[in-house]
DNA sequence: CCAGCCTACCGAATCGATTCGACCGGCGGG
DNA sequence: CCCGCCGGTCGAATCGATTCGGTAGGCTGG
């Protein structure tokens, strides 16, 4: 037909009306005659009209409908993690109502020449920013942001004041879970850990690597159990996965003279993989060695294991930042949310071994 | 300072330039000399202004930088799948040199009611979109994108003629894993197919309901073993879990007479959940039960089993949706890609043990 | 029968940046 | 010495829709 799209205008035109009120039947923001109404509808579908260019709505609106979602990490990465999974369906959830999509960004630029262009924070039509887990390199990103006064609200770290964060008690509730564990009667305890710091390496944390860890979820998680147990050897690990808790398993089972009755776990995955490198080691769960996770999601597989774990509202964490996004997209005050883990029993967990 | 936020006209005068000047400055599409380009930086810095708005600068470029992904599922399910996952990292990588990021997008409106704003493929300003699994209800999706003469690039469905496909060779796959368990020996085979239809129920399947898979990848993959046995029962697992195919495979080695000798299973969540279902059965794998898979991803947990499966490219996927993409954006004709999947003996196959 | 009001619609300004052709002075080549 | 070309800058038109103040009737009530 046309070699142009047609735009409202042309609609307007072609149905004899002002522009003006063929927007408003697109946008139902004024009550518009059923007889006008028509006109307009026919027309746009005579033209092959399919509604107003999100492009022009969201320059003149002052608002794209889109709220940008910053992780650090590769973003395949991200979504390994189920807990990462669930907090992004929680705040799909809580956008959805706003008419909002969630734009997935990474912080850095790999190739920070500046030939390529940047698919970044600075570029793209946001009207609010989620950051993830916000660690040191997401720091600037966070600043990019806040000069552009685009609200943002933080999930997991520290992003000084006037950022509502969504957050964990992480350390009470890992305290709980090491309590727990010494009410059992354990005393020979080893716990492992998540990542310690961007690309390091998993195995055996020293008393001064233990001062340097700089994510702040691994650091408050390894204070509860520190509360408990100030001397229990710490292993990090490289991820949250089963293999890597099975490796850090190996490691602990290795030596049966000083081997742990009890590991407590960042992580439910990690925790699994603990399980698996007991039985591995012809150690039965939780006869032989208990076992606690943190997270409280589902391991696929793990069956018929249900682990000790804090449960953690993954879901809700998601829910809450898009809340609050929402809240402050209303030009109201946004504030932070703190929830409380639940410890729950499950079967990996049982009194020391008597000898 | 302002009350309203500095426009890249405010930078020009603060500057002593035209507004057109400034704007070179920043996009860097034609020379600008250095004083000047010092003056305008100057300016934007003395004024906090931090770049062109992304809203108004897509509207005149008429490019968003944004490609849809659309989903059929919900979110948090999406990224369950290993598989998308990696094909999301693939296209991540494939549409960032283009400047593009990634609006998660599913296509139903859950609350369908003219209520609520539906955060869908009309408001969202895209260059582009990618729709995952193409099956029945995104059709209509599709149409949406096309009348809006949107490029789109369907990876696994059928989505009609001049929309490319990336897809796999399911079928002739599929047939070559059937095959090996053929050379092997075994006779008494099962195969475990993914879900068949949207939201339906897990078991053994019918001849009719055979007819009725509307799910293509199922479709073919199960055609590929019907190629080599016939009378395979078939069980329609109702996800792409290790869970369910734990549940598959207690049903099919419950009644040991008529156990099955081999499993031929549709995912590699699958298969492992299937030797699961073995070892629980105290059948021994591959001694005593052979089990394939298809993906060829990890999975995390399974050692020391490698399965037998068929690696596909899921990363490639995800790159050649981009490159489809950033063709299509550049005005290029973009061709459909079917990509084959390489078959890998694992330690989960062997030939049928002898009575 | 008229004041007042509500409904439905129109005009025109605006959102903020990009882009293309015109323009202008200076420098190198003929 | 003059012309042409080129790097650098400017003006003005656009991109497509939204929105707000205003107005013309039709209707109601006094």
């Amino acid at each position: 037909m046309s070699l142009r799209r047609a735009t409202i205008s042309d609609v307007a035109r072609e149905a004899r009306v002002s522009p003006s009120t063929a927007s408003v039947v697109f946008s139902g923001k004024t009550p518009v005659s059923d007889a006008t109404r028509r006109r307009v509808l026919d027309a746009a579908a005579h033209l092959g009209y399919t509604g107003p260019d999100p492009r022009a709505a969201s320059l003149r609106r002052g608002r794209s409908g889109i709220v940008g979602v910053v992780f650090e990490e590769h973003l395949g990465t991200a979504f390994l993690d189920p807990v990462k999974t669930l907090m992004m369906d929680g705040l799909a959830e809580a956008v959805a109502p706003l008419g909002a999509g969630l734009l997935l960004l990474r912080d850095q630029n790999p190739t920070s020449a500046v030939s390529e262009p940047a698919p970044s924070l600075m570029t793209a039509p946001l009207d609010a920013a989620v950051l993830i887990g916000c660690s040191g390199v997401l720091r600037e990103s966070l600043d990019a942001v806040r000069a552009r006064h685009i609200p943002v609200v933080v999930i997991e770290g520290d992003a000084g004041e006037g950022v509502p964060r969504i957050e964990l008690d992480n350390r009470e509730a890992q305290r709980r879970a090491a309590e727990h564990v010494r009410s059992l009667g354990h005393t020979r305890v080893a716990t492992v850990t998540l990542p310690t710091r961007a690309g390091w390496r998993r195995g055996l944390m020293s008393e001064a690597d233990e001062r340097t860890i700089s994510v702040e979820v691994t650091r408050e998680r390894l204070a509860g159990v520190r509360d408990i147990y100030p001397d229990a050897p710490a292993y990090a690990a490289a991820g949250s996965f089963i293999d890597e808790g099975l490796a850090a398993g190996r490691e602990l089972f290795a030596d049966p003279r000083r081997r742990p009755t009890a590991v407590i776990a960042q992580s439910d995955l990690l925790a699994a993989g603990v399980v698996r490198a007991a039985e591995e080691a012809g150690l039965r769960v939780p006869v032989d060695v208990s076992v606690t996770g943190f997270d409280g999601i589902v391991v696929d597989g793990l069956a018929p294991y249900e682990l000790t774990t804090l449960v953690q509202p993954a879901t809700e964490k998601g829910r809450a930042a898009g809340a609050a996004v929402a809240a402050m997209l209303a030009e109201e005050e946004a504030d932070s949310v703190r929830f409380t883990c639940i410890f729950r029993e499950g079967n990996t967990t049982a009194s020391v071994p008597t000898l």
